[in-house]
DNA sequence: GCTAATTTGTACGTATGTATC
DNA sequence: TGATACATACGTACAAATTAG
């Protein structure tokens, strides 16, 4: 029988199930269940807050009765659903998960959407490559394969928390110093300004989802078994001619979507 | 050292690694990760078809020369991404997975969108409950909470593949006999058509992505870690008044989404 | 900067439960 | 009903990442 002093608060403890009690070396199904539920329960309940460090694994076996096993099992099921996040060499941890509603429209700007929010929006410009286009962004961008884009990857941070990376290119020729006006300020909009465009809109916007790969799920700080929201879209300039070719990769757990047709306020 | 014989085709047989022939019982490292790519890779290759029958999970142990814990590591993440389905009893099974491209559109239409791509659109009513409107329901139908609505259960299936499941809500004062006339036709928008509405554009349109619960995979005969994605929709009369409210679950390993905020062909 | 302790990650074995055929 | 095959569980050992000293 596991140890449930007051003393281990603040995590509940299911006794382990009658069976378990009956005969000690009997098979227990879906053991696993009962202390993901457990845990979740006590997390909805605010028992256990954001941020707060789990017990060891090993401590949780012994206090659930259970093997390492089994509360690992319980743990991934949790971190994959946004709950936990487990830190090698570190512990386990509650997570905070604040849900951004991010509108997609016939103007969509991602600085306008965060503020809108009213979360801070950072960006970390992770790099800037002039590169050749392969033939679908090309074609995306009304150029000719092979020919110069700058390629630029950017995190994008609300309130500190990363939602999204992803690519975006630009004809190299129409925007020649890009890199050096792109470092120079923080938001997309205003780069666009000091090209004299003023506006600009979504063309074409394709979404789906997917379990993340390993290296997105680093960049994001998610669990590798939280899926992510693929999001491929072409800017327009006014006149429907394209400006840019983009490919973010949203965090599922921190990102829903608005799709609107009509347009918002300023 | 395991059997790799050519009547052992069709799955490929990478050696065990260096380390494991060199001592037997010496830790081996993400040699789950390697199983994984190499049955991906025959996947991939076509070497294993669609609907092809794996090996059992004790064979497959002994021919990478690994245990039957890191072999169910392997599927579980393949199946995880959707190349394989396990099935309690069965056996494991490459999975075939048809994408298809939804649009979504001021006019969105599941039937037109089916037929566009080229699959047959059939449905499987589950259900239609006559029953008082949430505060939620009621207020996106502009409706008095408690208000008698019709709730519809539905399964949406692309050339037998289930892809959807969803329910949608109807004003049941608006709609007296919608069941009778629903059972009768499999077109939503045929339905509307014997109630004098000709016409209806897409309201508003929320989507996220999330984990599959385990009845929504069952559902939609998909892996439970394969990731859904959730759309919330409103559709309007063309005055914007609200006609349906409807919550729908995607299967993301076979649906992509289009948004577009132009009108399409007929 | 290095070492030791802590904590999670991977791997093996083995036994039993449960669904399918 | 029995055989097959996947599901869950326990135990154990060692690897790798992090942190504390």
């Amino acid at each position: 029988m596991p140890d449930c002093h007051p003393r281990d608060m603040p995590l509940s403890c299911p006794e382990p199930s009658q069976k378990f009690i009956r005969m000690n070396r009997e098979m227990i199904r879906d053991r696993w269940r009962e202390i993901r539920a457990a845990i979740e329960q006590d997390i909805m309940d605010g028992v256990l807050e954001p941020g707060a460090k789990l017990p060891t694994e090993p401590a949780l076996a012994e206090r659930y009765g259970a093997g390492r096993h089994t509360i690992r099992r319980a743990m991934a099921e949790l971190a994959k659903d946004g709950y936990l996040s487990v830190e090698q060499g570190r512990g386990t941890f509650v997570q905070q998960r604040p849900m951004l509603e991010y509108t997609i429209g016939p103007r969509t700007r991602l600085r306008r959407n965060m503020n809108a929010l009213g979360v801070s929006a950072a960006g970390e410009l992770q790099g800037i490559d002039r590169v050749e286009a392969s033939g679908r962004v090309a074609g995306q961008l009304g150029l000719a394969p092979g020919a110069p884009v700058f390629a630029t990857r950017r995190l994008s941070l609300a309130d500190g928390v990363p939602v999204s990376s992803g690519v975006i290119y630009h004809d190299a020729l129409r925007f020649p110093d890009l890199p050096e006006r792109r470092r120079a300020m923080d938001s997309l909009t205003a780069v666009y300004e000091t090209y004299g465009i003023t506006d600009y809109l979504r063309g074409s916007t394709r979404m789906h989802a997917r379990n993340a790969r390993a290296a997105e799920a680093r960049a994001l700080r998610q669990h590798p078994d939280m899926p992510v929201i693929v999001v491929v879209a072409v800017d327009t300039y006014p006149d429907g001619t394209p400006l840019s070719f983009s490919k973010v990769i949203w965090s599922a757990a921190r990102v829903k979507f608005r799709i609107t047709t009509e347009e918002e306020g300023p």
